[in-house]
DNA sequence: TGTCAAGAAAGTGCATGCAATCGCTATGCC
DNA sequence: GGCATAGCGATTGCATGCACTTTCTTGACA
């Protein structure tokens, strides 16, 4: 999925960025693994030079961590920087829902109502999968209704840090009909235009989310490549 | 100021990204103005590979902008996104300031109390530069007194890429006591626990500052080197 | 046997060079 | 005279190569 020519197609590096960052965020680089530039050059097949550029962008993303001639790993989050993470999260969705509630367009509200009724039928279905692209639409739309572009940009980068995190959410049973109820009682208010009520609906539904996964997140503590002591 | 030989110092390329964000952020080079990779190399005595590198850390960081095989300028900041970041940087800062008031240990408390009231004879005595320093401490405090570190990271790089916007607010006539006074509100808010008047507070200290900014942002329309059409 | 030191290997940091692309200018055609 | 197109200059994008730093390994000595 990467040796591609991507037949220098004007942004060589930000496919790179893009491609690697993916890997990142859906755990298939886990934290702390090492990110050697010839390793990678030769994975992309292309030189190093522009390797080292989309780690610099990575970095300044938070995403990988480079020390000084010590090479990249990926950027390893301790619990409690995670903790803070998920706690800023719950406060960015309660500033976007409070925003939305009070900025949404009439065209937004419907679509987003709309949509909202669409993914019941995937809760009733338990259709996992299906439900969370609906899920992700439903938080993307509520970060655009708000109507602040930097707003929006802080927390659609903090929720893609966060995204390795959640994955495993809706593996709770129960957690997906209860997803759903929490986002209604977010509809419900940005409807009715109650600012403070979608706040702190949105605000709540995300501590439960940070809750969830934080079960995932203790349960896995470190098993990356660890080649080196166990090679002798 | 840049053409030091670095003598190899670890990390030339992260002295480079702070030499150019300064430059940035203090105004020093306007938005929209060329940063073309040649000249920067000559500039700071480096070959035009690590000027590539801090230009992708930039890029990432919002502070200019890179378009496929034209070059990087200065990020143009629309008055629609300065707006948009400002308004981010009340509820930030209203963030921080509900956190602090919950969570600041005892001696963070003091000293955030202290330091208020020594600022106030610089109001006193007039002395803006002064005064600013104290005003940047002072904010410093409330995001580090939240515990919170990523908040504390969103919050410092929102505050950053504003610098430049908010340098002149203080020439207002009679700025210089009512941001005291401003201040003041949150300290006692936070001395007492009141979460929710601190963060309203804040809010709408930041709020008074983007607007006090914003008379500014919109007297400079556009002097930058405009080259090209003037040179027939 | 454990510790320390020196050498070697690996990998990063930066410089240089070449090819591709973009914008501008000049020339030709309508 | 205006518009389109081809050529040119300037600049970016990427590959390659060398020097320096770090780390691993091997050997010597206490």
């Amino acid at each position: 999925m990467s040796g591609k020519r991507l037949v220098r197609s004007g942004t060589t590096v930000d496919q790179m960025v893009r491609a690697i960052a993916d890997r990142i965020v859906t755990g298939y680089l886990r934290p702390g693994e090492r990110l050697d530039e010839g390793s990678l050059a030769a994975r992309f097949d292309v030189s190093r030079t522009p390797v080292r550029e989309a780690l610099g962008h990575l970095s300044a993303m938070g995403l990988v961590e480079r020390r000084p001639n010590r090479g990249a790993i990926v950027a390893v989050i301790t619990q409690e920087h995670l903790a803070s993470m998920f706690e800023s999260m719950a406060e960015l969705e309660a500033i976007c829902a409070r925003f939305s509630a009070e900025r949404m367009t009439g065209a937004e509200r419907r679509s987003l109502e709309m949509e909202h009724q669409a993914s019941a039928r995937m809760v009733q279905l338990g259709a996992e999968e299906d439900y969370e692209y609906f899920n992700t639409e439903f938080h993307s739309r509520l970060y655009r209704g708000a109507h602040n572009t930097h707003i929006h940009d802080l927390t659609v980068t903090t929720r893609s840090r966060l995204a390795p995190f959640r994955r495993a959410q809706f593996m709770l049973p129960g957690r997906l009909a209860k997803s759903w109820q929490e986002h209604d009682v977010i509809v419900t208010a940005i409807m009715r235009g109650d600012a403070a009520g979608a706040g702190k609906a949105a605000r709540d539904h995300v501590s439960i989310v940070s809750e969830a996964s934080a079960v995932f997140a203790t349960v896995d503590p470190m098993p990356p490549v660890l080649s080196r002591s166990a090679r002798r």
